[in-house]
Order: C-alpha cells, then structure tokens, then sequence
DNA sequence: TGAATTTTATGCAAGATGGTACAAAATGAT
DNA sequence: ATCATTTTGTACCATCTTGCATAAAATTCA
C-alpha cells in the first residue's frame, strides 16, 4: 500500500461524483450553484475545485459518471441469454427504476444537458455520446438475434423509447405507466422487426 | 378605433414574445440573462417588465406561446381528412421543421423545462400540460378511425414518438434522420394497433 | 522533533444578475 | 398650450456567483 503524503481527503471521490451529479441532477447545470454542490457532497469550494476542476469540468464528469452508473444499472438485463423481448423489458425496467431514484425523477444527461448543449459544445457532445453509446450497447445485443439490417433501425428505436421515458420520468408519470409504456414499444418494434 | 392615452408602445407584443421564447429556447431558463431577453426582444428591461412581469412569468408566458404556435404549426396535418398514416406522419414531418426552425433545434419546452421541472411546480405544470395537450390532440384525430380501446395508447405512443424527436433534434439530429424514424414509428405503431 | 506536503476552511474580489426608481419623451384630452 | 397618462432609457442597488488567495490543520518522511 502507498501511503500517500500531506493531509487525507476527507472525502470520497466516487460519492462526491455521485452527489454532485444529484445536485446538476436536481437542479439543471445553470441554476445549480457551486454552493449547492458543495454542500451536496460534503465538501468546501476550493476542495471541489481541487478535485474536480471548474464548474463545466465537474458538470462533465457527473455526467460521465452518471453514464457509467446509468450502463452498469441496465446492462446486466442485455447480458442475460433469454430472448431478445424479455432482454429489452428488462433494460427499460431497469432504466425505469434508475431514473426514479434520488431526488428528482428523469435523466440527468436527457433531461439538463438538453438546455446547455446549443450554448457548449461539449456538453452537446456529451449528449450526443451518451445517446449513441446506450445506442452501441443496445445494437451488440439486437445483433445476436437480428437479421443484419434490422439493427440499426431496431436499436435506433430502442434509444428513442428510453428518451421518451426519461423525459416522461421528469414530468411526472408513474413507473407504472411507463414500465406498461416500454413493454408495448417493444412489443411493437419487434412484431415489425422480426 | 379606441385611442390609447400616453406613450405608445415602441415593441410588438407577439413579436416581443417570440423573440423571448426563442433567448430561453437558446440558453435555456436559467442560463439566460434579462440582459439577453430584452436585446432580443428589442426592449429593455423595465419595459419587458412592465409587459410580462419577472423572469419566471416571461418563462411560463413564453412557454406557453411556443406551445400555442407549435400547435398551430402541426394541427393542420392533423385536421386533414386522408388516412390516419397520413395525418399522423404529416403530424410528425411539421414538427420536425418546427423544431429545427430558429437559432438551436429542439423544443422550448421539452428541452428546457425538463430542466427547471423538478425546483419549480408551475414550470413542472406547464411541462405536463404541454404532454397531455398534445396526446389530447392526437387522440382526437385517431378515435376518429381506431377502435376505441386502442385509441389511448396509440396516442400516447405519438406522444412519446414526438418527445423523442425533439430531443433527438436537440442532439443534433438531422431531419431526414428524424422523419425517417416517424415514418418507422408510425407503420410499426398503426400494424400493432389496427 | 521538525520539514515537507497535501487538504481544509475562512474569507475576499470582481463581475453578473434580477429587479426597481426616476426622470425624459411621446401621446391624448381639455 | 397645458395637463394627465403611458412608455422609454439611464442608472442604481442588493444579492448572488464563480473562482481564488491564504492561513490553519493533518499527515508522512527524515
């Protein structure tokens, strides 16, 4: 074990991302303030600045950090070896259920980094990279029973069903309405598809 | 005629108004500065005060005015007497171009106040409002042909097809990506339910 | 024990922001 | 022409925001 010089941080990295995230999460990247944040994650401004970088840089690295945790909360429901039907209701309860948690329902990246992203580029990218992954990891999973040229279109449609849940999520509707929601898309993606 | 004492206005009410739901369109709610609105505008403060009333109140005015021109835009599609395909991809094609109108693609209200939702009930409202207003839409044109038990779900799946685009839109979609995927929508959401 | 190093905590500075007060300007009524 | 009325434009205020400077605290190494 490398004992690390100097004073020990008196927190942890990964639930610090993790509240900040809740903070942007609950709030939206402008009006959140990095007072807010700060008291979030238990920490003081210059410690945040420290270690995490400016505001963008922290907003950035939640959302980053909110994409991981977002894949690792749906990918074992793509990983199981049932048929294709069972896996994709299984990856929109999943994201059903990792979207109603915390203090606001929806998505973070799907329903904050909608309004920044025509004012920073990076943030666009952001979005779009984490609209286009859940689209990757959704398409190696179609393609193990899918005829070729069914894919693309296929996942394509997935990704816009987890959109419309995210931001029905955020407006109020019940986990509920939205599980029932996901299971007739599905149902009808797949009568068209295969 | 009735002649209006005083100073006349200067600004065009319905123009001003555009103008300001395209500034909170750009930048979003939080992130966009009074400073900002009335340059857009083409008033200056007090004046846009004196109209409008506070930041909030300028928000949920022009929400509500993108909401009334979205559905100007679209409900001609809808009004059309061919076949429900029809109206319903016409539906989506004039939404489309209402979204990718303006400075920054997407939608005002779907894309900006997911954000502002969960800090704010009459915004959270409004987004609600906005959802159900357009299902109610939709859900007129199709009971017109579907059977009836059919007629709740399918419009809520429009809904979500709409929700989808728009955010998409936001993403940076182009729009022949995103009528493409209505088109597909549409056929798979009329071969489930008729 | 003392020097070096890293984090914490208080506090500050420069600037932006929402909102308003007040005088000047432009119009209709008398 | 003068007054009442309404809008405009400048300037202002109090507050909040981001970001940082600096000193105190906690730990490792010599």
């Amino acid at each position: 074990m490398i004992a690390r010089r100097g004073r020990p941080p008196a927190y942890d990295r990964e639930a610090a991302l993790m509240a900040i995230a809740e903070a942007f999460r609950l709030r939206g990247y402008a009006a959140a303030s990095l007072d807010e944040i700060a008291r979030a994650a238990g920490m003081n401004r210059p410690s945040l600045f420290a270690a995490f970088g400016n505001k963008k840089a922290m907003y950035l690295a939640a959302l980053e950090d909110y994409r991981r945790r977002m894949e690792q909360a749906v990918s074992p429901a793509l990983a199981g070896e049932g048929p294709l039907g069972d896996a994709l209701t299984g990856f929109f309860d999943a994201a059903i259920g990792f979207y109603g948690e915390g203090a606001a329902p929806g998505c973070l990246v799907l329903c904050t980094a909608t309004a920044e992203a025509p004012a920073d580029e990076e943030i666009a990218a952001a979005l779009a990279d984490t609209i286009s992954g859940i689209e990757a990891q959704l398409a190696a999973r179609i393609a193990r029973e899918a005829a070729e040229c069914e894919v693309a279109g296929l996942a394509q449609l997935m990704v816009s069903v987890l959109i419309c849940i995210a931001v029905q999520a955020r407006a109020g509707a019940d986990e509920a309405a939205l599980k029932s929601f996901a299971r007739a898309s599905v149902a009808a993606a797949l009568r068209q598809a295969l």
